[in-house]
DNA sequence: ATAATATATCTGTCAAGACGAATATATGAG
DNA sequence: CTCATATATTCGTCTTGACAGATATATTAT
């Protein structure tokens, strides 16, 4: 029974996930958080966009930050929401079924963008 | 390895979610088909407004219509794409969870608008 | 044909948000 | 303090889509 949520919030949840460059972020933390830099230089993105659209994210719950040092790590949030959090996981799994968000994913891996290696 | 689907696509899909009038007509949709003229009766919203958010949810390729005499009945068309087919149907089941949402239900089975009545 | 009903589309207006470019803030080095 | 690096925010512009109200189209009845 955690965290309800209404009909408003519920739009916002997806508007959250309608933007290319906002699934491509989330698709980059479904592992683990990941530095900003990294998203940067993935994305190949301007970094105020990145930013930009982290701070929407982040906004909309589905994000969290941490900082270290200079650096800024983002990862993903899971909504107290039951139903929200059961869709944003369906969400990475899809996400990672597309081409182009494996080849970002790759791309994390062999600059070492990722912290916890398994 | 049903239909796959570009990153375009996945913005459209939740930019399609992303509106309280979709949500609600999608809800009343999950049982069965329903005709235009209960979900303007049910939504309390001009006739107008229904058929344009019915509109957008036919090119997202989420529902399609059925026409029958003077009537439209619109029905969930699940996606040929299987993650977005699970998260659909993750949708719907997050919808039913919700206080309007089941209000809206309600009436329109108090007023006749579900063809089958199991 | 005409009229009535059911549904769809068009028009003009408004707000949300995406973008690039510029600028601001925070942290650590020296 | 000053400078460099990492990240965030602001500004001006443009596009998308939401809305109300008006109108168009389709189907059936007469």
């Amino acid at each position: 029974m955690a965290g309800k949520i209404d009909n408003l919030e519920m739009e916002q949840f997806f508007l959250a996930l309608a933007d290319r460059t906002r699934l491509r972020l989330l698709n980059l933390m479904g592992e683990d958080e990941v530095c900003v830099c990294y998203l940067v230089e993935v994305l190949k993105e301007p970094q105020p966009k990145i930013s930009r659209h982290l701070a929407y994210l982040r906004r909309a719950g589905i994000v969290a930050a941490r900082r270290e040092g200079r650096w800024m790590h983002y990862r993903i949030s899971t909504p107290a929401d039951e139903g929200a959090a059961r869709i944003l996981a369906d969400v990475l799994s899809w996400l990672a079924t597309e081409r182009g968000m494996r080849r970002d994913r790759t791309h994390l891996v062999k600059i070492g963008g990722l912290s916890c290696q398994t």
